[in-house]
DNA sequence: TTAAAATTCAAACAAGCGTTTAAAATAGCT
DNA sequence: AGCTATTTTAAACGCTTGTTTGAATTTTAA
């Protein structure tokens, strides 16, 4: 295992805990077992060393997220809202083969990222991955094309609050959970929980 | 003004805008116009300050908030969601009469406070202020009794992920409403906007 | 007025941070 | 093997952090 992943793995389990700003170099280094000095080698700082944690996961999802929101929109039949949010679903799954709880992981990556820092991680996504917003946005038209552009632009935050916040504390979500319903839940459960939530919430009728 | 206001007031301003990790005794006491020791000697450490800060929206909110949904369980009538959400907005924007910019202020606070420092300010909220989650678990229930215990969790806790992160970064979407849509909007008019998402939220069909 | 209490102040504290340096060690290549 | 380039290492840098100190000042009350 290089130096490099050894950084990366560790490094984005401690920001998914405890946030970027929460987490130091000092710890990620000796989590890994590598020198402190290794981050600023292999990466230069640690804004760009966040920004790998983000790449490597964003890499593996956004082509298989394109084309699950793509097809959905070149298909003619119109999709459901529920299939919508659904199309997500496989591909952040497909997270946990790629890595432990990476599924997991990233999602609390994406909540932290967009309170942490001023919003510089939400700068970085929609700039280098534009093509999952617009893909996304289309789909929903799609299936809702009554929503005006400026309603729907709040619902879609709404949405992304949802799903952030929600992933970013679900760990203390799914502890709760087990003692209050003795109930075994998985980031999976969760997520199909918060599909027919968010469905119903943007397809909510259009407040005049 | 006392000392200890000049702190308050300069404090939640500051931790709204940049998180209670983002920002530094010496911001908040250069800010307030008084000396750097004053934080400690009036309020012991910076955790006691944060909880200070949020004392202050809470004993204003609280009993309003209890007020308003109390009522909405002791009626005969069967109330709606739409109801029991809409029970928030006096409470909320009572907050703007007792303090420039109150309601955004604090619901950004507790945006920040739910992502930062590990939860703790969950565990002070639940605990100091319990009987504002038990009247509003409440009268979801009366308004949808279908739901059960487990599923009102789940979407109970969607919903406070829905506005505590929409309000975190509230400031940061009106501006892009304004850009976008030359739409200007106010903390009220996000806030009219959430009130039917959630509610379809929550009423969404029960999933099995 | 005077003594006691409360508050303010400048200064320093120890600890942690991200980053840099230059030497030591390792790897790759002819 | 010997030279070069890459990587690792320990140490230190300069800076910021929350907190503490003890003296100066202001406020309070008899």
């Amino acid at each position: 295992m290089s130096t490099k992943n050894k950084i990366l793995d560790a490094a984005e389990v401690l920001f998914s805990d405890k946030g970027f700003n929460g987490t130091s170099l000092r710890e990620i280094t000796s989590q890994a077992e590598v020198n402190l000095a290794a981050v600023n080698y292999h990466f230069g700082s640690k804004k760009e060393l966040i920004k790998a944690v983000m790449s490597r996961y964003m890499n593996e999802l956004s082509p298989r997220l394109e084309s699950a929101l793509g097809t959905l929109c070149s298909d003619e039949a119109k999709p459901s809202l529920i299939d919508v949010f659904s199309a997500f679903l496989d591909p952040l799954l497909h997270l946990n083969t790629f890595k432990d709880n990476g599924t997991s992981i990233f999602l609390q990556l994406l909540g932290r990222g967009y309170t942490d820092s001023q919003g510089f991680l939400r700068w970085f996504l929609t700039t280098q991955y534009p093509n999952v917003f617009t893909n996304f946005t289309n789909a929903v038209h799609k299936a809702y094309p009554e929503l005006s552009a400026e309603e729907m632009f709040w619902r879609l935050h709404f949405t992304m609050g949802t799903i952030v916040f929600t992933m970013s504390s679900s760990d203390a979500l799914i502890d709760i959970a087990l003692n209050d319903f003795d109930r075994q839940v998985d980031i999976a459960g969760v997520i199909k929980q918060v599909i027919p939530y968010v469905a119903a919430g943007v397809a909510a009728p259009i407040v005049k």
